[in-house]
DNA sequence: ATAGAGAGCTCTATAATATAGAGTATACAA
DNA sequence: TTGTATACTCTATATTATAGAGCTCTCTAT
């Protein structure tokens, strides 16, 4: 992965913040509400753009007789987050021998 | 750093590629330029942005009798950038005994 | 003197995108 | 058949990034 070319999974809070949720394991509709705050409109959107890229997956059933969506990372999510977080860490690696030129 | 409030500096390719560009050392706008790609008014409008939050200093001077504009990283924006990847890596590492649960 | 070039900006308009919020569907319980 | 819970779709708004034009400032070449 390169600087220039950040998937945009990781260019917003939101986003963001539920790939992190997911990557301790599945989580449903309503535990993510609660994990980023987001509305209810916004997180479906959201999370339908992550389905399309792949990132997640997502489940529909129903659970006690009401609707459960089940949200998880998919193994090529989980593996863009370790390339994106790599790349971060390479690029800090090198300012350490920089200081502050 | 929490997940819910990644610092705007880390929600754009454009920005993060520059503070990528800056751990490994300073770099004036025409290097910035050439690295990201961006035209002079977004990079312009984006560097003013990374500084008025603290993460680079931006020094304007004459060199060779052209102006030359030269940016570089906070220890503040070192720090945070850190922190971000430090954030990170703890959700990735949580990830590691999930598996696919 | 004057025109032109290089650097880096400001300013404005546009495009893209996130977000909120209303309304809708579905299943079941009361 | 009314109500509740879940999660959605759709639309309108707000925010933000981006492109691009034009401006300033300094020096060089004519």
């Amino acid at each position: 992965m390169e600087i220039n070319a950040i998937p945009e999974a990781f260019q917003t809070k939101l986003r963001l913040a539920v790939l992190s949720a997911l990557l301790t394991g599945k989580k449903n509709f309503r535990e993510l509400k609660a994990i980023t705050g987001a509305t209810d409109g916004n997180l479906g959107a959201q999370l339908k753009k992550l389905e399309e890229t792949g990132y997640i997956s997502i489940e529909k059933a129903f659970v006690n007789n009401k609707p459960q969506t089940t949200c998880a990372m998919t193994a090529y999510g989980r593996e863009q987050f370790k390339e994106y977080v790599e790349m971060l860490e390479r690029h800090l690696g090198q300012s350490d021998n920089v200081s502050d030129k």
